[in-house]
RNA sequence: GGAGGAGUGGCCGAGCGGUCGAAGGCAGCGGUCUUGAAAACCGCCGUACGAGAGUACCGGGGGUUCGAAUCCCUCCUCCUCUGCCA
């Protein structure tokens, strides 16, 4: 059976709006074939509902019924075989509900978010639409180099250490390198807290309805580390994991909405299926630092929210001069929870490309539904589902790929963005170490 | 890790195996009264599915029973004491 554990939320979990099931079928054929499979379980779990829910009634005002009777007179005798079989129809009734219930659950927990409207239609990272830029490309003399040329002569990226401790996918981190990673956590945390994010500090490791509340689960169950122990616990692939459960199989006064979150986390990610794709350099790393943000907000409100949250993002950027572009996703590379993304590229001209340095969706009640999310729109009002955004304000490791290759200069230093230098001690630039 | 104790509605807190979706209190909402407020009094006051009748839910799961918040098993969580330890 399904794993509830002490989390009390599992029957009667609504994936989809039904209503908007069409909606998510702009995705692709397998997703048409999940929503008809669904829709068929359903009705047949529904006529199974009907027919127990009066078997049960009887079997209830029987009970009413005998409670009043001398137990020991002929006709209570009479009543309790003539319930015996009804209380087996039940149980029998009870038993195949509980089947039904996990397949349609099952189902509807693989069906995708449904897009936004305004979401063009795509088949990959091609048809996404390119919103706007900031900055310009930066102009070298030079052939500007790779970040992990840069940052293996300059010293602060070990990625042979790394490869030693952990296998491939890991890099050690030293002097300015290490320094250069939580300088930018912090002045990233800065940021956000000034824009009214509250900073919040969540585990790393989490239980599987955590992951499942966002969505990482079930379908997604390579990408994740596992610890092995006797309890099962799960390495964060992203901070949006454990910040957005923060307020699962909760009811939100209104008052309280907007609930604006930063959260510095690590991040692990198993990468399966990426087997020589940017093998090389920071981009792709099993474990990363990430600064996180996240919302949850009233849902006339999210699309809103969701400038508002990309904009905290982008500022982030701006101040450390980085030129970048952002992107719309189209339905093909839109991720299984979103309803609509942005991502947030910034330009690696050692690459000659734009990477994604944030990801910033509104998933509008997709998240809520799963983790039962809920506000009360008005006192005594019925509770309603919140919406989610989220969005990364930046990854870390990839903020430090960019300021290596962007920051470059012909003597092979880099500069520190001017923003930055305070969280560096002053420090104005990493140089070459002297050869002694 | 060891030993005890506890988990009931937003909160506190009752609850002989039957008439318990669950007493009572607090908070909240509506009303009466009041110039206004407080007090007092009256009413309402969980969630989900269902057109409705109704059904389900007293930490989770399982069992006993015609019938379980109440009995049994198991898991989880929290508290207290204790051991080890960053």
């Amino acid at each position: 059976m399904r794993p509830c554990s002490h989390v009390p939320r599992c029957e009667d979990l609504r994936m989809l709006d039904v209503a908007r099931l069409d909606d998510a079928a702009r995705r692709g054929p397998e997703v048409v074939t999940l929503i008809e499979e669904f829709r068929g379980i359903e009705a047949t779990r529904k006529e199974l509902q009907g027919t127990l829910d009066h078997l049960r009634a009887q079997r209830n005002s029987a009970n009413k019924r005998m409670a009043a009777l001398d137990k020991k007179s002929e006709e209570f005798a009479a009543a309790r075989d003539e319930m015996r079989d009804v209380s087996k129809r039940v149980k029998a009734g009870e038993q195949q509900l509980v089947e039904l219930e996990a397949k349609s659950h099952d189902l509807r927990m693989h069906i995708p978010n449904a897009p936004h409207e305004s979401v063009p239609d795509g088949e990959g990272e091609e048809e996404n639409q390119e919103l706007s830029t900031w900055g310009e490309k930066p102009s070298y003399d030079f052939a500007p180099k790779t970040h992990w040329d840069i940052g293996e002569a300059l010293g602060i990226l070990d990625f042979e250490a790394g490869a030693k401790l952990s296998g491939s996918r890991f890099c050690v981190l030293r002097d300015h390198g290490s320094r250069l990673n939580r300088a930018l956590i912090s002045f990233m945390l800065d940021v956000h807290a000034e824009k009214g994010y509250r900073e919040v500090w969540p585990p790393a490791l989490v239980k599987r309805p955590a992951l499942e509340g966002t969505g990482q689960l079930p379908k997604f169950e390579d990408d994740a580390f596992k610890t092995a122990g006797e309890t099962e616990y799960f390495l964060i692939p992203t901070g949006e994991v454990p910040v957005t459960n923060l307020h699962a199989d909760e009811i939100l006064d209104r008052d309280q909405l907007p609930i604006k979150y930063t959260a510095y986390t690590p991040c692990f990610r198993a990468e399966a299926g990426s087997y020589g794709k940017d093998t090389r350099g920071l981009i792709r790393q099993h474990q990363f630092d990430k600064v996180e943000l996240v919302q949850f907000i009233e849902p006339d409100k999210s699309y809103q929210a969701l400038l508002e949250l990309r904009e905290s993002a982008e500022e982030v950027l701006r101040r450390l001069e980085l030129h970048y572009r952002v992107v719309n996703l189209c339905t093909g590379d839109l991720g299984f929870c979103a309803s609509q993304t942005f991502d947030i590229e910034v330009w690696l001209p050692g690459q000659d490309t734009y990477r994604e340095i944030s990801s910033c969706s509104n998933f509008e009640d997709y998240q809520a539904r799963r983790a039962k999310i809920r506000y009360r729109p008005e006192v005594g009002a019925k509770p309603r589902m919140v919406h989610t955004v989220n969005g990364s304000g930046l990854a870390v490791g990839r903020t430090i790929v960019a300021i290596l290759e962007q920051y470059q200069r012909a003597d092979g230093s880099v500069a520190i963005p001017k923003a930055l230098q305070p969280y560096m001690g002053g420090l104005q630039s990493i140089d070459l170490p002297v050869a002694p």
